[in-house]
DNA sequence: TATTTTTGCTAACACTGTTAACTAAAATGA
DNA sequence: TCATTTTAGTTAACAGTGTTAGCAAAAATA
């Protein structure tokens, strides 16, 4: 009896028509606005009905984190066999890790948790350009003082931030402590960054 | 005639009261749970004065962006005046940062929009296992090529994962796109961890 | 064919941000 | 002091959100 089966099939069906809905949805505008509903909607089917096959909104979303994730290191993977050098690796990887984020904005923000109120926010808050001003300058002045003087300020300060940044989000996505033998990480960074900016 | 004075004075305290039930509500519940109802409750009013002080609610949290980053540049501008060293004004900086950021989680997750399903959602994601797992080997191999054989990979990881992710979110938080030109801070920053990794 | 299981629906609950329309109080002018 | 105007604050609603209980119809089983 084959019945079972085409039964299993066509439930499995509707999932996949959740999922493909979900993701357009996402793609056109953003995973903020995903709603049930809309997804209900798009698949023609009432709103529990995707309460069938997913338990909730966020069990939706993990799927393509999931997904997210599983490209992206497929896409590490293939680059690391372009090489044989581990650090030139490294360099590759990292290129590819960046184009991947761009390449799957989408992707990225749901993976890391990014909010993303901040794109429009960011020229409401003339107080960041304080602090971007206070890095500005004393990268500026590390750099006059170095033997590299001609280097690219403004390149320099965005490895600075960027460091900061991407250790603190990674540090609270992963635990949400501080730990405090993590904070070796900032240091250690921090001197890496310094040593190759004075050479 | 003080009236107008009193007038004002009485304004303004319902729009500190506003603030001050908001960042209550922030700090116990999380930006994530904050509601206009909430903060109505909190002040004893109802819904649509909060409106007459704020255009909506996104606005009242810009508020504490604002105050995010006031905090954040004074913290840097008094560590920055305890060197005279650039170079370790940086260090001292970035050491500050860090502090502000778990000492602030709140601030510095509505700063930059930091959404944080995560917190949880990184251990749903076995998938997340793969892609650190590539990156652990490979600055493993890079390590043991190295000048510093006994160096600590684990530590080397995260900041390698740390770069990348802070490069990626920044840039998306300041425009959205990639900008071409800004690729090259990327390879500059992966320039200095590698050089900093194999001596 | 009668019974049970499964499938999917309607309708509701408890929230969310936001706003229109109204009342009551306070300030103003005569 | 009284009538008028302005302002402050209210209730009630609209249009959304995620989620679930209860029911009807269709399909599979006996």
């Amino acid at each position: 009896m084959g019945i079972a089966e085409r039964k299993l099939r066509h439930k499995e069906s509707i999932r996949i028509g959740i999922l493909e809905a979900a993701w357009q949805l996402v793609i056109t505008d953003g995973w903020q606005s995903l709603s049930i509903r809309k997804i209900a909607d798009a698949i023609e089917y009432s709103i529990p009905v995707i309460y069938n096959h997913f338990e909730n909104k966020e069990a939706i979303l993990l799927e393509f984190t999931k997904e997210g994730f599983e490209k992206l290191a497929e896409t590490l993977r293939e680059v690391k066999a372009t090489h044989a050098d581990p650090a030139k690796q490294l360099a590759a990887m990292g290129d590819a890790y960046w184009d991947f984020a761009f390449d799957n904005k989408e992707y990225y923000q749901l993976m890391f948790g990014l909010g993303i109120p901040a794109c429009d926010t960011v020229k409401k808050v003339p107080e960041l350009q304080e602090m971007t001003a206070l890095m500005i300058s004393t990268i500026k002045e590390a750099i006059a003082g170095s033997k590299n003087p001609e280097a690219d300020y403004f390149l320099k300060f965005h490895t600075y931030w960027s460091i900061l940044h991407g250790l603190v989000s990674i540090q609270m996505i992963e635990s949400g402590k501080p730990d405090v033998t993590k904070k070796m990480i900032v240091q250690d960074a921090m001197a890496g960054f310094t040593k190759a900016l004075v050479d």
